[in-house]
DNA sequence: AAGTATGATTTCAG
DNA sequence: CTGAAATCATACTT
């Protein structure tokens, strides 16, 4: 490594030594040794070599031509071969041998399960159902939002691929020009193989640097995408009435112990057209919202609590027994209240109506 | 527009 | 895992 510049330095120095005129190994072919026409020769390749860059297109290709024609020319190669071969071995140990990077893995990984970088259609569709899932089985409302969401996403694929096309093809032509210059100079200068492989090599880690860009900013359309659409919360709408009321009913004809079975869950979800996962999530919050402020439900309880004393009443009167889900433990409390009935998890230690109703 | 209601999610404890 | 409590984000009301 160290070796090379003080090799450059002395070519040049020679090079420069020699360089005004014509070669002088013809006008001055007695004087010195031949060792040293030679040296003169070389040194002159090399100068035109340097200076290549600075000429014309047409000088230079004139320029490359007689290079090439020089009789000392593959003297000179044989020369650059030497040293090239020297240090290649020495650059050699530092031979890269890439290990994959998680980041663009996770990038990938997430382009697929997205159903952005994956086969043509049908990708995302563990992720949309997935999605479904999470925001509530009653499909019927959302399915318009979700092609909408289905459209919005292939749109993004769609950008997604024509870029990423469009690096590909840029690299393969960048690739191949450079590829192409390098053989070229290797008519010149040597180059083997290997360093053109390294050069791709080097190329293609630039462009697959960019490509993970427009991978990192696809990710973060579609994040913003499914944050937009696929977000329970944003999209909320409440119950309807009818779901409300029957949650209600059982709320608040089981308020010593507002706690639905897994089975009353079910029930309640399919009168409501709810999942499980809402009744719970409706149960949840609204202990916690009652309870907060039991004051502000009154009304609302008693009102619940005379309805359900109304249906029982018809219901006795006609004999039917069809009533609203039943919980194990807690069935039938809704007329008196404040009865000590024992329970399983007692939320309240007073029931509410007697605390507040007089 | 501001305030309230409400369904969903997050965090934490048992 | 379930439920309490806090919080978020939207829907609805005034």
């Amino acid at each position: 490594m160290d070796e090379q510049p003080r090799l450059m330095h002395s070519h040049t120095g020679v090079g420069m030594a020699g360089h005004p005129g014509l070669p002088q190994h013809m006008q001055e072919g007695t004087g010195g040794t031949d060792g040293d026409g030679r040296k003169q020769d070389i040194g002159d390749i090399l100068q035109q070599i340097m200076t290549i860059t600075d000429q014309s297109l047409d000088e230079a290709q004139a320029r490359k031509h007689a290079l090439n024609c020089h009789r000392m020319k593959p003297a000179l190669f044989n020369v650059l071969c030497e040293i090239k071969e020297k240090t290649v071995l020495s650059i050699r140990g530092a031979q890269e041998e890439e290990p994959p990077d998680p980041q663009l893995m996770r990038l990938d990984n997430m382009l697929l399960a997205e159903g952005v970088s994956g086969p043509e259609k049908g990708g995302g569709s563990a992720a949309a159902a997935a999605a479904a899932a999470a925001s509530g089985g009653a499909g019927a409302d959302n399915s318009a939002e979700h092609s909408d969401y289905r459209a919005k996403l292939s749109q993004i694929r769609q950008i997604y691929h024509t870029e990423l096309e469009k690096y590909e093809q840029a690299c393969n032509e960048f690739t191949t020009h450079v590829m192409n210059l390098l053989r070229e100079q290797s008519r010149t200068r040597p180059i083997s193989p290997k360093e053109i492989e390294r050069m791709v090599n080097i190329i293609h880690r630039k462009f697959s640097s960019i490509q993970m860009q427009l991978k990192q900013s696809t990710c973060e359309a579609v994040m913003i995408l499914r944050s937009r659409f696929l977000d329970a919360r944003r999209k909320r709408r409440n119950f309807n009435k009818q779901a409300t009321e029957i949650l209600n009913e059982y709320f608040y004809s089981h308020l010593s112990n507002p706690y639905p079975s897994e089975e009353a869950k079910e029930e309640l979800a399919k009168k409501c057209a709810i999942t499980v996962a809402q009744v719970s999530n409706w149960f949840g919050n609204k202990r916690i919202r009652y309870k907060k402020n039991i004051g502000k439900f009154q009304e609302e309880a008693n009102m619940y609590a005379a309805r359900t004393a109304v249906n029982a009443a018809n219901a006795s009167s006609h004999g039917s027994q069809a009533n609203s889900p039943s919980t194990p433990n807690s069935a039938g409390e809704t007329g008196s209240p404040c009865q000590p009935e024992p329970r399983a998890k007692p939320l309240y230690a007073y029931c509410p109506f007697c605390l507040h109703l007089s």
